[in-house]
DNA sequence: CCATGTGAATTGCTTCACAGCA
DNA sequence: TGCTGTGAAGCAATTCACATGG
């Protein structure tokens, strides 16, 4: 199939799935290209061409059926298989993931939490107990866990996610603000609501100025 | 100056600013944009040609110096002043928000919470009051608050993101998984974990089958 | 007739390579 | 000499426009 998909179609198919979901469940049965932009904030070509790269899921004159495309992006994704997932780092981050409980419901399983913090370890957090960093290698090993997530403190990060790594994780979600260094194998995706917030303001005083100058 | 810059350049220049805040603190005095580059997951001619749309901030020969280059960036990112926020839906992710230490220390101060629950109403949470909804538009007014924070169940987003701009917010940072639709003056961001869990498995599930194939 | 699927055109981003200057 | 700043080249992504087929 198809190679080197970047990574914005690969958030858009995303999108598009997210919205397919929604529209299943209202029990729609047809969608079009259009429509599907719509809704995720993107054009109806962008959309044809995104899933062009994969085959041709659509019925000429008429769209997509909802359910068929709806499967056909979980199995682009990878999404057809339960991921068992670790959280690294039980602060508040942490225990809001782990209470986050529209990860089973899209086929991710957390399954494991660590911490440092004595008074942590052994408490149980939305039904995951905190283990100790030492136990780590084990359980990912026991767990077949693939994804770690880092909620750790920035100066733990680094290391936190290395241990993962050898411990058998595949991909790392980093909440940490530091940019991981990773061998390439690995894929790590971060997430840093600073840094959302510093995007807001440089369009928010760009707006501002532009009106300044031009209106 | 410069117009119409992009996206990912201003997350870019965010990230350099990440950086070169922890070298300031750390007392270094001069970098290079490669060693930026190395730090930021970019290259150093990329460095360089984000710095270039808004000036010449280096010195030929030396580098730049890590102060003058990080208020550099805090200007051009709109960081000089501090933004004045407000988190909408006390939940999970909205308790989390209010207690997380780093946004003031980076310039934003969380100064509201709402929710329509009444059990969580009057509550002080991380130092905040959670007031309810209908005490939305004056508190927007009197407090000067110019961004959103959407952290409410995704069938109540679009409401609280449109009520809160009705009420003079100019930018939303939504958590809800759900593709706002906002007038063109609104500037929007997305946080979905969900959406950066299933990209990381397309990553692994790829790598895998890349390797199935060929190795 | 209508919406998909897709080469071709275009736009925009990144990388290159080197002139310019401390 | 060394590293910045920047036009020009190269590459990737998006948009266009239309042939295709239900």
């Amino acid at each position: 199939m198809a190679r080197k998909i970047s990574d914005s179609t690969v958030r858009r198919l995303s999108r598009y799935l997210r919205r397919l979901r929604t529209l299943d469940r209202q029990e729609l049965k047809v969608v079009s290209s259009r429509e599907l932009a719509e809704s995720t904030g993107t054009t109806a070509a962008q959309v044809r061409k995104d899933l062009s790269h994969f085959g041709s899921f659509g019925k000429r004159g008429q769209g997509y059926g909802v359910t068929d495309l709806r499967v056909q992006l979980e199995e682009i994704l990878g999404l057809t298989r339960r991921w068992r997932v670790a959280v690294l780092g039980v602060g508040r981050i942490g225990s809001a993931l782990l209470g986050y409980g529209f990860f089973t419901q899209r086929g991710f399983d957390v399954v494991a939490a660590f911490d440092t913090d004595r008074s942590m370890i052994g408490r149980d957090v939305a039904g995951v107990r905190v283990q100790p960093l030492k136990e780590l290698e084990t359980t990912f090993e026991e767990q077949e866990i693939s994804i770690a997530i880092i909620a750790t403190p920035v100066e733990a990060a680094q290391k936190a996610a290395d241990r993962a790594v050898r411990a058998g994780a595949r991909a790392i979600l980093n909440f940490a603000p530091i940019k991981l260094r990773m061998s390439p194998g690995v894929a790590v995706r971060e997430m840093d609501v600073t840094l959302e917030l510093e995007g807001l303001c440089y369009l928010v005083t760009e707006a501002g100025a532009a009106t300044d100058v031009k209106e």
